[in-house]
DNA sequence: CTCACTCTAGGACAAACGACCTATTTTTTC
DNA sequence: GAAAAAATAGGTCGTTTGTCCTAGAGTGAG
């Protein structure tokens, strides 16, 4: 096992427990009990725990820019493209019920921490807010693409934290099947 | 001061601290200075830090329950009523934007936390929720009503989430016209 | 084999935490 | 005004936290 590996090892861990148990709570022999190392072997990596949470944030900014960047080679129609966003519900339905949206609660939690790095981790929504936007552009909408985004962004925000709140698989279901109704209306209107 | 003001001070300081740092995050330190008293009095009035939870909580309870009472006394329009849910995030503009939608974020944290009180901190949705139903049930909505009532409350967390994350204040009040607008043209549906 | 470098283990540290205890002051009650 | 009760202050305990340090195991090059 080499080292890169205990690092990319710790990385994954702490990117699994700071969404499951939140990054403040957390603590080093948290992560060390899940990678089955020695608390001290940390230093060697991470001089800090901030370092190691810039690391999550980085490697969910990298996975989240791959992800939507599959998405856009996936295919030519942006209507299809967006349904793979609305979909990300469905596919981590049972994350989702057990700890919520994990940019929505770690940019929250960092926010009233009043810590750094809750400008890094706010960047994962640019990131799908700028993505978002292009889309609806491609589908020829003008002014309003950008508004268009962020409601998208805002019921998928809402309805994670109330399928969370509420632990409420059907409601996730239901909300789901409602948003690709709302984009099936939108792509039709358009045509 | 008498005890029973001590002990109300302690609880809207924990208020006002678990909302604007978490709970968790939050000490009997932190705690004692804003209420300017000794930590070893805390024990005199609370036995443990889950116990101030739950106050704050019970307060927290009642005083949405007292809201949507005197809502619901303000007139006899359903509509009008609604319009005073919605104006929350516009009333509570500043903090929204510093600190996010109080019972949405303490929900979250507590069900990160795997602590027992998240169902208590669920139970000020579920006033929500209801209430949001039965006015709208009172606008001659049928089976729906419950799912408009999700709608509005999936709304106000997405947006709240969202307007935290950004620092918005702008897309704030943006959206709360938006929400105004989505209201008005439920109810000229309905006539 | 040896030296140097990478990696790991585990202990030590001060600080902060929730919790508890006791002595003292303040307030109430008769 | 004395006795009882309520309230407060401040110290202490054990634990956990993030951080740091040092000793040593593993590994590869010359």
């Amino acid at each position: 096992m080499t080292a890169t590996n205990t690092r990319e090892q710790i990385i994954v861990a702490a990117d699994v427990l700071f969404y499951q148990q939140g990054f403040d709570h957390t603590s080093f022999a948290n992560i060390a009990e899940a990678v089955n190392i020695s608390r001290g072997n940390f230093y060697y990596h991470f001089k800090s725990k901030d370092q190691i949470l810039s690391a999550v944030i980085s490697l969910r900014r990298s996975n989240t820019h791959l992800m939507l960047k599959e998405w856009e080679l996936s295919t030519e129609r942006p209507e299809r493209r967006l349904l793979n966003f609305i979909q990300i519900l469905q596919v981590n339905h049972d994350k989702i019920l057990r700890y919520g949206c994990p940019v929505g609660t770690l940019t929250t939690e960092l926010l009233k921490l009043s810590h750094p790095a809750s400008n890094e981790a706010k960047m994962i929504f640019t990131l799908f807010r700028t993505w978002l936007r292009r889309q609806f552009s491609e589908m020829g909408h003008k002014s309003d693409s950008d508004n268009l985004a962020m409601q998208l962004l805002i019921q998928s925000q809402g309805i994670a934290t109330l399928a969370n709140a509420f632990n409420d698989a059907e409601f996730l279901n239901k909300q789901v099947s409602q948003l690709q109704q709302w984009l099936d209306d939108l792509s039709t209107e358009m045509k």
